[in-house]
DNA sequence: CTGAAAGCGCTTACAG
DNA sequence: CTGAAAGCGCTTACAG
């Protein structure tokens, strides 16, 4: 074929925003163009990695995106978004029906479930003022200093953090960490710099979708509920799919204080 | 419609064994049926349980094999399988392209890649009983005696097992455990009773597909090639794809005996 | 309520 | 090499 007149089409395909349809290709080419990788249930975190995970990345966004734009799908539950995940926006504009869990800001625009971080968070604290103050901790006052030291997800870096903390300021007595798996890592770091847990730094976890972190001692956590989490996904995704789209959904769950021994 | 052509009609679909084109339908009623769930690579095992598994579990083997059998997909990796398992079957049956990871059995009739257990063992086995010989251990003389515990592949279960050989056979001296994880649970067991690993008794695992299982201290293995595992799964799925199918393929891999401090 | 026709959006032979 | 037609196997209005 020509060159202009290739050209022409590729531009139509752009202006138009055409993508081939799925379902007619797969019904007109006798074949699916897709391959099903089944992990049965009991043990399926079994062969979590590196295998399964390597598939998994080797699928990418853009490949999912040709998937879901294609209509091989009818909605979509987005179950980790980060703060510069474009992957929303494209599946909105596409018009495809989603639901995130968390949000990538504090005006998320797609719809999402999430919960009251803010509110979990201030529970923590003053169930931390309320038992520190049997304590020692009553020296600092009531509403004390806050320290704030930054770490991602890990527990390594949970643990890096909770040194730098205890280097910069060894009066701290009470630690709300970001994640269980970070709490794990400040209790190491914690244990390493010879404080006992409650009695000198009490220490609360933010629940983690627990592959059973088991920490000594137990630690107390903001918990979420999963479980709600999940099934409020679900509804949600239903009504986008059944409804005429609101602009968006929200649903933000309550959190939970579970006491146990870090407090 | 009448009560008897129902039936006829339903006999004729049971009979010619009728499923429907799930891209025909697709197509026409412009919808796919289908939800997507993604996980974003990095953090996509924080979200494993309950919550993701209990989805998971609710498609349930018949809803997949409707979705299979319906020509949504071209070929199946089925990554874990029972021995009771009747999936693989009801794929062979459909003429889908598969492929398990292991086997239900040694006469395995559907395609499939495992690694060489008895060859893993043996060389464990002959490990265990050179460095046994700087020991005390060749008092028992160089084969020894063998004994077996069963477990499933829980460390609870491994725990068990082993306090149960403990008190069975006290004179045990070496342990070949079925994984990684077992391993991790006769550990336990062995520092619960007094002994001391490897000076008193030598511990093996059998590679799990790791959620960085750390023990203490580190597990002398038998380590699967997890990357040439997947690499051979795909090879042989496309292979089944394209050509007419042999009866069956089958790739068996070496292990490979990773020594660290166990034994 | 039942049955035949049109159409979903592609791919694949098949003429020109 | 290019273009028009047939057909993939369903669902959905639309007559009877």
């Amino acid at each position: 074929m020509k060159e202009s007149t290739r050209r022409a089409v590729l531009q139509a395909i752009e202006e138009l925003g055409y993508v081939s349809n799925l379902a007619a290709r797969s019904l007109a080419g006798q074949r699916a163009d897709a391959v099903a990788l089944v992990l049965t249930e009991p043990d399926w975190r079994q062969f979590a990695e590196p295998f399964f995970s390597e598939i998994v990345r080797s699928l990418g966004d853009a490949r999912f995106l040709e998937y879901a734009r294609g209509g091989r799908v009818d909605g979509v539950l987005l179950m980790s978004v980060h703060a510069d995940d474009r992957l929303p926006d494209m599946l909105a504009e596409a018009r495809l029906p989603t639901v995130l869990l968390g949000r990538r800001s504090g005006d998320e625009y797609v719809s999402h479930v999430d919960v009251d971080n803010v509110g979990g968070a201030r529970n923590a604290v003053t169930h931390l003022l309320k038992t520190g103050s049997h304590g020692h901790r009553h020296h600092h006052g009531a509403a004390g200093h806050v320290r704030v030291a930054e770490s991602d997800f890990s527990e390594e870096s949970g643990r890096r953090a909770m040194t730098e903390l205890l280097e910069r300021h060894p009066e701290i007595d009470a630690v709300l960490a970001a994640s269980d798996t970070t709490a794990a890592g400040a209790l190491h770091a914690l244990r390493a710099a010879g404080r006992r847990v409650p009695e000198d730094v009490a220490v609360i976890g933010f629940d983690d979708f627990p592959l059973a972190q088991r920490t000594e001692p137990r630690l107390t956590k903001v918990r979420q509920p999963l479980e709600q989490m999940g099934r409020a996904m679900v509804r949600l995704l239903l009504e986008e799919m059944e409804e005429q789209p609101a602009a968006w959904r929200q649903v933000i769950l309550r959190t939970e204080l579970v006491v146990r021994e870090s407090s």
